[in-house]
DNA sequence: GAAGGATATTCTACGGCGTAGAAATGGGTT
DNA sequence: AACCCATTTCTACGCCGTAGAATATCCTTC
């Protein structure tokens, strides 16, 4: 429903799409507004429970990856998420409960780098994701590749240097990232 | 000049702005989109540069913190550069080049762990700076906190633990992300 | 000064957006 | 057949970005 980028949902579009007039859409939803807000709950009702038995570690990580799961296949997800702080309905909650059960109860940290934690993961996986709610689905352009192109070879040469070294065989950023995230969680767990 | 929010900045707006019919900017830039490409760029100037003296862990959290300055300055920025993979022009290139040379030169990572660790900083910036694109300037107010306070009391019971720990003393979430992301780096760091 | 040309600005208009408010349609009960 | 109410449609408003024609302004050259 929400497929083909941010400025995809459009009233005329989805009473086209229902075949039906823009205006009847409002007899059942008050606002283009509320129709978001409940797409944006229905979407994460699918988020998957924890694997209590699994160290924390990959519950994280599982989370982390579950979030991206639905922010690509609904690209309107995100975007609702950033822009309106309504949008956090009941299954968010339910979502963002359980990391933070995780991160308390099986990672041991303090409340202080819980909530770090949690708004680290969250803001990462935004920012990860948001660039393609607006290229509609799929995986976007490296904006800073394709800059580098258009400049002469002899600028810019750590960023030269770092996608020769890389050429093509680039991991996958997302769990590089993560990597990162959860390293540095682990290190702030056993200060115990 | 980008002041106001998001869909603060229009043609008309800024037409009115300079006492100028709208259609008057159409003869110095050809669409608005030029115009938020320039503004993106002529901000990206104000990029620091890095301070090669101080130990690398100091000058990550320098950028991040550099990058956090503008994009709350500017809210235009990050929605431009997340919306259009054109918008890294110059002034960006410089920005992300510094910080690649850290990583490279005085972390010493693997230039796989600098992409990521690039991409981490930039998406969790860009992630945790959005909301406040929205509402204009100013401190953005915590979805989750506001969304339970509408929920009954027994529920989310580890999220209102959590909060009831912090009890306003609440530090900044932002530095803690970035505690974390400094951490897993050095940890990767030392794996030599 | 007058005339011409380039530069700069304004006017009008189009299609698209979200949606308010009135009007028309439809089905179900009495 | 008459009523009501849920549902749908029609028309319209003010906003947006901007295309194209018309106008105004100023600077150069005689």
């Amino acid at each position: 429903m929400d497929g083909g980028g941010s400025p995809g949902l459009t009233m005329r579009r989805l009473a086209a799409e229902l075949g039906v007039d823009p205006m009847a859409v409002y007899h059942y939803y008050g606002s283009k507004r509320s129709i978001i807000l409940a797409l944006v709950d229905a979407v994460f009702e699918a988020f998957p429970a924890p694997d209590a038995a699994a160290p924390w570690q990959q519950q994280v990580r599982a989370w982390a990856r579950a979030y991206r799961v639905l922010a690509r296949a609904h690209p309107l997800l995100v975007l609702a998420v950033i822009s309106d702080p309504e949008a956090v309905g009941l299954a968010a909650l339910h979502a963002s409960e359980s990391l933070v059960d995780t991160l308390t109860s099986s990672a041991g940290l303090e409340p202080g780098d819980v909530a770090g934690a949690v708004a680290l993961l969250a803001d990462y996986v935004n920012g990860y994701a948001l660039p393609l709610a607006w290229t509609g689905e799929g995986v976007a352009t490296d904006p800073i590749s394709t800059a580098l192109a258009g400049q002469p070879q002899e600028r810019f040469p750590a960023q030269r240097r770092l996608i020769a070294a890389l050429d093509g065989a680039a991991p996958d950023a997302f769990e590089l990232g993560l990597d990162v995230i959860v390293a540095g969680l682990e290190a702030r767990s056993r200060r115990a």
